[in-house]
DNA sequence: CGGCTTCCTTGATATGGATCAACCTGACCG
DNA sequence: CGGTCAGGTTGATCCATATCAAGGAAGCCG
């Protein structure tokens, strides 16, 4: 790698672009290219413990994160999916009040805690660009608010799988051609969904085979979900 | 008002320390100043409509500002409590996905978005402050989704409770001399209540009351609230 | 091959909270 | 002072979702 083009890994880096390193230049770029690291976490690994001082941060390569939140008696809540290109970790504490924990295989870009620290002191751009994805998260965060306080099961359902529509769509990984057709791969399992949504998986199986019968989706196999018709699951969404 | 002492509205500000102009020195309050107002909202009224362009942002000086969100039929739901000191308005993005209601009377001290926005390209710490807000914004909105998905009725209203007997011996507007005591004002109706949590205000009525024949709090009137045994009401709230 | 295990579906039943309805209280006001 | 209205409580009933239970399909492994 010579002093003018970019770190090796960063070249084919598939999330390079859409990543927080994209509020980075060639020189900032390869600064953090010194202290990151690759990691390959297994389906249902924990990334990091719920108030465990974390040690990393990190993005997500591949895969997909689910951040969970449990009470005492076991009853659980995904208080938050990661996707690629998303960023891990919380700045400026030391430990996270939630589970991060690999929901498919996942592929990390780590940076060591104290590390990643400096590098965000030094550059400005970097934390400005931080800030806007947390802004953005939190959006998020009171959308599902709304779901999970007044959404019926059918529209949670229907919900999460537009989510995942449109995202499949943004991406480009599947078909957008046509704009009211998707099709993508769901990465939860029913359990997963049910945790996400607030139900449980019954109802969440349920919903799925009425949004089937009712033409609004349909499965290949478990996992493999077409929808003909964005516009009519969008209706069955609720908003 | 000298050079070197701050502006006379700040001196006198009942949240100048808590609130984000902490994070300004002298001459950056001075400047604050001079770009801020001050604004009644009464108890009902709209200070920013969903997806509205905002015109401003705002320190909450006193009283307290719901968010919420609606479904297309009307479901309502409150993603959001702010209370003196928070800070009110979405940096970098035109409008919020949501709307900013008084839910009692507030006082405000507002900042045009243009001038504010210069301010903040100024002085970095400023961001730095809201950014660090924001991602307690975040973890609390989590911690939300955790209850909406998750609790019961019953642990709804006595984790809302808690979360204003924390408040009240926080800000020492009441008795937090002994730790297990709390005493209170219930800013929200009954049907904010509810839109809070998730319920119809039928159920928070029912949890009151039996919160009240449990003996976990006592009314005086409908919203003076007294936890006799914050601990007691903590085992209630289910974690 | 048989026997696990994981993931998912479907059925029967129970129940917590929603809904519908009545009424109480205090504040405000002509 | 009576009327109205907003906020709150309580009761009766209903229903969406949870819970309990059984079994199917696919993958894995001895």
């Amino acid at each position: 790698m010579s002093a003018h083009s970019i770190p090796d890994r960063c070249e084919h880096c598939t999330i390079r672009h859409r990543a927080i390193c994209a509020a980075l230049n060639k020189d900032e770029l390869t600064s953090m290219n010194r202290i990151a690291r690759q990691r390959l976490v297994n389906a249902g690994q924990v990334i990091s413990a719920d108030s465990e001082p974390g040690i990393a941060f990190a993005n997500i390569v591949s895969g997909v994160v689910k951040l969970t939140k449990m009470l005492a008696d076991g009853r659980q809540q995904i208080v938050g999916l990661q996707f690629p290109p998303d960023f891990l970790g919380r700045t400026f504490m030391d430990a996270n009040p939630f589970t991060a924990e690999a929901a498919t295989d996942v592929e990390l870009c780590s940076f060591p805690k104290k590390e990643f620290e400096a590098v965000l002191r030094r550059y400005p751009g970097l934390e400005h660009r931080l800030f806007s994805d947390t802004l953005n998260e939190l959006d998020a965060a009171r959308e599902w608010m709304l779901l999970l306080g007044r959404k019926t099961a059918q529209e949670k359902v229907a919900s999460f799988l537009m989510l995942l529509a449109n995202r499949a769509s943004n991406v480009g990984c599947s078909h957008s051609d046509e704009l009211h057709f998707a099709q993508f791969h769901l990465p939860l399992t029913r359990a997963d969904m049910a945790d996400y949504l607030g139900l449980t998986l019954e109802t969440v199986s349920r919903q799925m085979t009425r949004l089937r019968s009712a033409g609004a989706i349909s499965l290949a196999e478990n996992r493999e979900v077409v929808v003909p018709e964005m516009d009519r699951l969008r209706e069955l969404a609720g908003d």
